[in-house]
DNA sequence: GTTTGTTTCGTGAACGTTCACGAGCTTGAT
DNA sequence: ATCAAGCTCGTGAACGTTCACGAAACAAAC
């Protein structure tokens, strides 16, 4: 009955001292510890009991080194603090483990650097990577050499896996709603700095343009609190906004909150929609309407592409190795 | 450069590949690897560069067998869905990470089964488990054997390490907040089986006895959503209820909704308190007040027990195995 | 009582890496 | 020339497990 965890001085307790307690072999300890067959159910029992009476755990180096490698794979995600990654990557846990996979994650949003740095980390741990790598993806693959990458919502790295999302068709999508509601004064936030676009910023300036719409563009850090002191910013420099689309649903709630402390109604005075589609958006005040991703689907494709690529059923830089999802437009108080 | 990742029929290259191509021996090619020193810089770039072009990666398996195991230490998480759950991960993760630990993490959400699975997954690549593990608690701590356990929010699990929070004492502000605002006829949202009370429920019972309040307890499911339904029945059963105290603040969220769409104004018409203090509170129509918790605290205590347990510092059974933290009383605007 | 088959168990080898130690080579000083 | 000291590199051993195979032991059938 005496229980005390194995400190740093004693040593793990190994197959053979089982194998000694019990008066066997290696060989029948590890047929009992498998449940493999052909050993009597009484010595099965008798040396289970035994083990767990030593604190025995097969060490999981040994196991992995002789029966080729279980495949792991590394989740990197920017910032767990966002809905949408918790969401994300439950959904891509979910997937692996259906195939027996292991999953390792790994966040590198408080400060702790860039995508690299995560990717670095996960390096020595596992067999392929998946994660929004943003800018990085192709120094994360020079880091993984031949281990298959996934990158996601990166259409530019070339030499990986990559899933991406049809920015041209979502931003369509929101501004034929806006304008079917009769807003006239559009506007767009995005997220990162005044001087670069993102892809979604790209895509929704080339929309405007196509439909003919004029259409005002801010930026802000990507998050609740960068979205409403932008928003307030701009509700001074451009009173007259009717529409507002934003770059993710998190930042829509913060655009929300200034919408409100500016005494706007929604979607009286202005509508919004974001996009990403999370649980969060059915809880805002008023409630979200948001461009949708179904995030399971999203991480059964990332999860089905890595199995492709560590097949080989599916050569890297042939066609297949790249695809593209589409956004729905789920309607509701808000625009 | 050609480029192509090594199937399951094409055998990963080994230490000993490089080393032929090479023409050096194993241990000079680990000393490149692995920046040692007693290497000509030469040798060593030449190494790296075959070793590149091989697509060699050292096998974690082999290096973790001889080289001891670098702990890895398994987090078992209810729902992901729930912000709480990722911030409070991530924090955890944040904290093993300055100890060079390696996380896994497993939600046993979306009907995968009970925390028992998730550890039992968990079991064959860890060296030790923190989650809220819930009733299994002590099962739990059986299938891991001698390997170290901390369990969130469970004082019951004497077993393992612990971390529970003074909900008595959580109770008392939130309690005291609604009466110092005047208000008179409280109710409170559990989570669970109506036949059950969670032992925060039993904890706000307990404070609202000793304070001579007169309360109303309700049950949901642990969703917003469940929130919601439950709240909109107790309106129609208890119509003139001033103040709401909810089991987290997803729940909250979900209350808030219930009492908009029942014309109630918040805080006026009825006073809300929520339990967690997660960012998501900030984002609600009216913000949230609520029984605050610094999840860094929390993920940086489970990981300082779980240090302890895993050195030999902290005896098992011993005091100091488990420990109380104390939320804090956020005032925002819904009371 | 021999043969045949089945169940139960044990032994050498292998997985891929690092560690401890020692050997060869170069350099510089005596 | 000799010795010592410092680089550079290589070899046997070990880590803990499973796999492939063979050896006992036992039961069943003739």
């Amino acid at each position: 009955m005496s229980s005390s965890f194995p400190g740093p001085t004693a040593k793990r307790a190994t197959i053979l001292d089982v194998a000694a307690a019990a008066g066997v072999s290696r060989q029948t300890v590890t047929r009992a510890m498998n449940d493999m067959p052909g050993i009597k159910q009484e010595t099965r029992e008798r040396v289970q009991e035994l083990a767990r009476e030593l604190g025995y755990t097969p060490s999981r180096y040994a196991k992995g080194l002789v029966q080729g490698a279980r495949t792991s794979v590394g989740l990197a995600i920017p910032d767990l603090t966002n809905p949408y990654f918790p969401a994300f990557a439950s959904s891509v846990v979910e997937m692996a483990t259906l195939r027996g996979w292991n999953v390792v994650v790994d966040d590198f949003g408080h400060g702790s650097g860039s995508s690299l740095d995560a990717v670095e980390r996960l390096s020595p741990q596992v067999d392929a990577v998946i994660g929004y790598l943003g800018p990085h993806a192709a120094e994360a693959q020079a880091l993984l050499g031949r281990r298959p990458v996934v990158v996601l919502d990166e259409p530019s790295a070339l030499t990986a896996g990559g899933i991406s999302f049809d920015y041209p068709f979502a931003a369509r999508l929101a501004l034929e709603r806006l304008a079917e509601i009769g807003r006239r004064r559009l506007a767009y936030l995005d997220a990162g700095p005044a001087w670069q676009l993102s892809a979604r910023g790209a895509a929704v300036g080339r929309a405007a343009d196509d439909l003919g719409i004029d259409l005002t563009v801010a930026h802000a850090e990507d998050s609740a609190e960068g979205a409403r002191d932008a928003v307030g910013a701009m509700l001074a420099a451009y009173p007259g906004v009717d529409g507002l689309l934003v770059f993710n649903d998190l930042m829509a709630a913060g655009a929300l909150k200034a919408l409100a402390a500016g005494g706007r109604s929604v979607p009286g005075d202005c509508a919004v929609i974001g996009m990403d589609g999370i649980p969060l958006g059915m809880l805002l005040t008023p409630e979200l309407t948001t461009l949708s991703l179904d995030l399971r689907d999203v991480g059964r494709a990332a999860v089905d592409l890595l199995d492709g690529l560590l097949t080989g059923a599916l050569p890297p830089r042939s066609a297949g190795t790249h695809l593209t999802l589409r956004h729905e437009l789920v309607i509701r108080a808000s625009a």
